[in-house]
DNA sequence: TGCAGCATGTAATTTGTTACATGATTAA
DNA sequence: TTAATCATGTAACAAATTACATGCTGCA
């Protein structure tokens, strides 16, 4: 399931050209799953050679040639089959957990900017799933409404957590950063008489 | 902040041997910053040569020499820097939400199935982490502790929002897949008159 | 007899990100 | 006049994953 296999799933849906599924990916993919030209143009083109899709060209005036993927019945198959067989992943690598478990080497002020440009972000995703949904329409796939509502929910549990923890989280830091300081000033000192 | 500034972060607490980090990784990292042997030896190579790390090491039987890292004064800047400077990333990236998001073009016994996969895995994190937070003493860092605690809690989310939508998922996609098969038959034909 | 734990690493491959390159139209 | 929308792509780079390569000890 890369970013080549999901194009080709969105096809499956409707018929497209390579900008028109950068907004797709853009939408409520953006939140679990996040593609960019640079991996869209390159997978279309892949997806083509491969007759999973086929290509027709419309002149435009001012712009590039604007290229209308298809999905094949190969395609079709293949697309099928991947929904069957592939084990899915759930990966998340985050930067931000990483350096909270690192929280009493930080001082209290950058912790507290930290915690709240996250609650920022997480309800940015929250009103941003919250409109998505007030836009679709009786006909929305079920999917679509599903990994909607599980997005809405994790970022609503996230930014719930953090609100309630945030106070403790600071308190103990910071204790703990004034015996972390001390100890690494008995380590120093360890250092320079080791043999 | 990427597996070498993590490894280096790890190493600000103690010194260790790249199999120890391996574990440390392995323990609550895992749940938000996975690595492996193949990240971690050559991270700890380089390390070494930016003198952010010494090195010494032990010999033993029957196993290759252990060799242990110490941060060093310029490491310990180094990481306080990257701490203070790094704007941090939260990605998530699912294959389980991705197909999901294509349901009704999946037999509901497949659906199901995914969705039971997906809760085990997360009764598995969830049970992780309890054994994790009962290991540790009164010491460990508020960091571990928040982070630890951010786990569990997103994983109970996530498991309790499956567990509510899970029928509806089911009873909506099969409706709707009967919808699209019909929908396919008629494009198809639509396909072939067209000029 | 076989597997888990200890301990090191390399190298190929996969995948995605970022920056670059071009350029017209339209609304604020 | 500045930014956004439309529309295509390439190429260098970064980063991590996977498979490979080696080998002893101790437990079940």
């Amino acid at each position: 399931m890369d970013v080549k296999t999901l194009c080709l799933g969105l096809l499956s849906i409707r018929e497209a050209c390579g900008y028109d599924l950068k907004k797709e990916f853009g939408s409520i993919f953006k939140h679990f799953y996040p593609a960019g030209y640079g991996s869209i143009y390159p997978a279309l083109a892949d997806l083509a050679e491969n007759e999973f899709v086929n290509c027709r060209e419309i002149p435009q005036e001012g712009k590039p040639d604007r290229k209308i993927y298809r999905i094949t019945d190969k395609g079709q198959r293949f697309f099928a089959k991947a929904l069957r067989d592939t084990a899915p992943t759930h990966k998340l690598r985050s930067e931000f957990l990483a350096m909270l478990y690192f929280a009493d080497l930080m001082e209290p002020e950058r912790l507290s900017m930290l915690l709240d440009e996250r609650l920022e972000e997480l309800r940015g995703t929250i009103v941003d799933i919250d409109q998505l949904e007030q836009s679709w329409g009786t006909q929305t796939p079920a999917g679509a409404r599903f990994v909607a509502g599980f997005g809405a929910s994790m970022a609503k549990a996230a930014a719930n957590y953090i609100e309630s923890n945030r106070e403790l989280l600071l308190k103990l830091a910071s204790e703990q950063t004034v015996e972390r300081t001390d100890r690494t000033g008995d380590q120093s000192a360890t250092v320079e008489h080791r043999p």
